[in-house]
DNA sequence: GTCCAGGGCCTAC
DNA sequence: GTAGGCCATGGA
């Protein structure tokens, strides 16, 4: 079997057995953005509080956001954490979306993916796995979001290097796979959801399992 | 009390 | 170029 074929026998496996995850039905595209930022190693559900707690303070729109001041913005993301670090991402992607697009997020959705991508790691604060989210699940736009539990499930199946950084993991999907906004969406989505359900608690017996969440040996797929 | 989330930046070597 | 430290809250 070759790796497509691998790739996309394991995402029928994790579709069968979990079911479609439909992350991020944020209300607008702008929302889901910032939730990308929020959401930084951070559980979504702290997320949603922080969320919540910012609509409330004011309208989720670039121009509202940079009207806060610094501890107004503060208090209302600190549920998500690293609250000072964020407030900050924040503040420099809303100033991002207004000098650039003027505020309107459609406006993003007529430019190149790989000019966005670059001007978005440009901004402090954004790094791939948060730009590749905004792009995949705020623009609609076909690329695969990798984060820690996919290099370390794949890397266990064999099928790209232990140490292999993000483009590169990334680029084992995007070779691999057809451009599919929703199949990319449920991909990674369904990969975290695995994470969560095999822990070591299920599978004790192996020693990997240093990392809480990920355990390939319970990933029963025949390669 | 301990672990760790839907990361990224900075510094030291 | 990369390993290690740091940021911080809340739920299991």
């Amino acid at each position: 079997m070759n790796n497509a074929d691998i790739l996309k026998n394991i995402f029928g496996n994790l579709l069968d057995t979990y079911g479609p995850q439909s992350w991020w039905p944020a209300d607008t595209p702008f929302e889901m953005m910032l939730g990308a930022i929020l959401t930084q190693n951070t559980s979504w559900t702290n997320v949603e509080k922080a969320l919540t707690n910012l609509s409330k303070v004011c309208e989720l729109s670039p121009e509202d956001i940079l009207s806060l001041t610094p501890d107004r913005l503060e208090e209302a993301i600190r549920p998500s954490g690293y609250f000072r670090q964020k407030a900050k991402r924040l503040n420099i992607f809303c100033r991002f979306c207004l000098e650039e697009y003027e505020g309107d997020l459609n406006q993003m959705k007529f430019v190149q993916i790989k000019k966005l991508r670059r001007q978005l790691l440009d901004l402090h604060g954004i790094g791939p796995e948060t730009a590749d989210s905004m792009l995949l699940y705020a623009l609609d736009r076909p690329v695969f979001v990798v984060d820690a539990y996919t290099s370390r499930l794949f890397s266990r199946l064999g099928l790209c290097d232990g140490k292999a950084k993000y483009d590169d993991v990334q680029a084992l999907f995007m070779e691999n796979l057809q451009p599919d906004v929703r199949m990319f969406n449920e991909y990674h989505a369904l990969i975290v959801k695995h994470a969560k359900e095999t822990c070591r608690k299920r599978a004790p017996e192996c020693e990997d399992c240093t990392l809480a969440g990920m355990c390939a040996w319970e990933f029963k797929i025949q390669l």
